[in-house]
DNA sequence: GTGGTCTAGACCACT
DNA sequence: GTGGTCTAGACCACC
């Protein structure tokens, strides 16, 4: 996992998105066991108590479950991934167009600029 | 002005962006005269030291000049409008279709959920 | 048994109290045998070493004796499920009034709720 | 604050449970200003790290909000008093009478022993 | 081995 | 002053 240390966002919020993202993206699926704390803190180079922390929010999100003694595992929901996937595709579709509106676009310049920057942007990295 | 205080973006960092959308939007144009910083701390009931930071931040970002005695100005930069909507527009634009691509969405299911909402969304606000 | 692997309270104490539970229902007298730690282990879905612990423990409490190659019994008390019931119960009570003073109920609050919580609740499941 | 560290209950949940009580009880009300993390940590003595994870978890269970810099305060909700003490208190008695059934007692058993003991606890405490 | 709690202490951002 | 993050390292309980 890759972190950004220079970025504002705190490191224990970056490990819990990255994980979100890869369940949405199907990657990490219902019942999975993720590494244990002590081996993401190792691979990551963080601290294990910054894991954690990250470890423990995933939990109340229940978006994670923990066995005892054996790991940390995905919930076995068998629609967490689409509904994740919703839930933050919607949450970044939000914010996005709030601010588009704030800046005093309207639709159709916001169309344009998306599909200008479809063709380079998604096409490039997916 | 209407400021989130349960957000963790600081507030200082939100009088910022207020402005700054204002500018883009056109609602506030070089040369116009914005409050005064005890004028804003009473009318958003925030502490003045933290408009003051604003303030501060904004005339290093060129956004605003101080003229002694008589308030603080929109920078007189005919471009600024322009250069303002675009610099945030791009900043929004990239942050957006990273977060779809690290969803593992294709250009065609961002530009699909991107209209669906469009009509709905900022027809509605703008 | 059902145990909830869920719960803060360790795996091994959970079945160290179901078994106190069931002596004191009388569903198990003294001299009964108890299922071998194996089979418990099976039964349960639960790590041996974990049922190792509970009937170890449960044997320092006198609550069961092991006879070599015969397996595990009941202590043979006459008096075993009076003595147990009335110590967990007296525990339950006193835990149970200590957080509703803490709360901040009066005696008469409290006798009121749990009168109106006993005609659903005990007599309901027992 | 006066906190057990011999309780095999952790010490932050020992925090939450204590500033939930005192808002059941109207000790303390909606707005009200409760100790800064530091002062809380030398009074009680344990690391501000401590508190602040009873804290950061009394602000995921919306009982307070922080403002920035001003302080951690009790959530301005005019109904938080009530809807806390009849959760706290149905918890407690749900814990209760499930306890007090699974050792095979009776309603009028339950309500028998519920009140010898209130007659000397709650009055004696409150 | 696993996760959970706690301490000590540093550093930062915000008001 | 306030809260927030992170590190380092100890100790414990559980499996």
């Amino acid at each position: 996992m890759e972190l950004d240390f220079s970025s504002s966002r705190p490191i224990y919020s970056q490990i819990i998105h990255e994980f979100s993202k890869a369940v949405a993206r199907g990657e990490l699926a219902p019942g999975d066991r993720i590494p244990s704390q002590r081996e993401l803190a190792e691979q990551a180079k963080v601290n294990p108590n910054t894991v954690q922390r990250a470890y423990r929010e995933m939990e109340q999100m229940q978006l994670t479950e923990t066995l005892r003694g054996q790991g940390t595992f995905i919930t076995k929901d068998p629609d967490l991934l689409h509904k994740l996937r919703s839930e933050l595709a919607n949450q970044a579709v939000r914010a996005f167009l709030d601010e588009m509106s704030s800046l005093g676009l309207k639709a159709e310049d916001v169309a344009r600029i998306v599909n200008e920057n479809l063709t380079s942007e998604v096409t490039h990295n997916g």
